[in-house]
DNA sequence: CTGAATTTTCAGTAGCGACAGAAAAATGCA
DNA sequence: TGCATTTTTCTGTCGCTACTGAAAATTCAG
């Protein structure tokens, strides 16, 4: 706590455990500790907060901070607010949590799942000239996995089509569950 | 390559580029890269392996093999295979793609989901007595993510009841995307 | 019970990513 | 256009995790 306090927010307790957990959670996501709590602080803060008190809250260094910044807005999930009058750029994040949950679907779909589709169908033909049992059937499971990839996709893409606030209906309402019961 | 080649399972180009690219996703899904190759050798191999084999099929240290092994066993995704008169142990992974998928997801909810809904309700029940503006928006953004990941929590539960065959068939017929468009 | 075969645990190492701090670049007001 | 403010890039360090190889423990045949 060496840092420029002057510069701080005010975190309460519930806050601050929310950030700190955050921040525990965020590498079993593919993102590091500091980026998940910036993500946090901006989540749960109600204003917008320019970098330099990002970091003397959170406690890290102002590069590190601009550094998570890139990368919280390369995953759409942190936009810059405009500072009417203000030197400092300014950041939000969207707050509603299906809104991020779905932005981290897309992101992770893109990043992810699409690129080991395409690598997949690529073993899949590789394994096309391999004649040895064993060959015939690793294909086969591999081309089972790519198609159950497909259908996640297209569950996705079907899902995301929607009007958000519909969406939310849907599930919220239990309407979804029925379909499994019939 | 100045391992026991004798012990070496022989691999084609597709399996082993498939172990490869395997082993590159692995990290962002929270197991490290030898852990998700081993978990790839033994999904695409037909037979059960035992563990000295895969550590020469895929250039690795035996103990990293016995450690990796556990912790497939703890996400419950490589089982021993009785090993009839031989005296080393055998592990075998379900091939099915959707079991591991499913079971991946019931991992991660056990591992992250349920202790983080937790950490939540307490962190809610922390910000009660918080009493300035900005805290009461943070508790009730606190209170609509618990909401959420609780209406994830029911659609799994659902859908995990039901006989695997069933949901598989009423995902890949197209059965659930319906109910979003009515 | 003894000793070989096998697995697990342990301690040390190496490599990689996160991070701080400094230097460079960019921005925008006078 | 010059100068102060702010942001980004760059370089080196630290800490952590994955990994190896060796030692200890376990298992099992004879």
């Amino acid at each position: 706590m060496s840092d420029d306090d002057s510069l701080k927010v005010a975190l309460t307790p519930s806050m601050e455990a929310y950030i700190l957990h955050w921040g525990e959670m965020g590498p079993q996501w593919g993102v590091n500790r500091t980026v998940a709590q910036i993500h946090a602080l901006l989540w749960i803060w109600s204003e917008a907060l320019d970098a330099d008190t990002i970091a003397a809250t959170l406690g890290v260094a102002r590069s590190n901070v601009s550094n998570s910044l890139r990368e919280l807005r390369d995953w759409g999930l942190v936009k810059p607010a405009n500072a009417l009058g203000r030197r400092k750029e300014l950041f939000t994040a969207d707050k509603d949590p299906w809104e991020v949950f779905l932005q981290v679907l897309r992101e992770r779909r893109k990043r992810e799942i699409e690129p080991t589709l395409k690598a997949l169908r690529g073993f899949v033909a590789m394994a096309e000239k391999e004649k040895s049992p064993e060959a015939v059937g690793a294909k086969k499971r591999m081309l089972e996995l790519s198609e159950l990839m497909e259908q996640l996709c297209a569950i996705h893409d079907t899902a995301s089509a929607l009007p958000p606030a519909l969406l939310r209906k849907a599930l919220k309402g239990g309407k979804l569950l029925s379909i499994f019961k019939s």
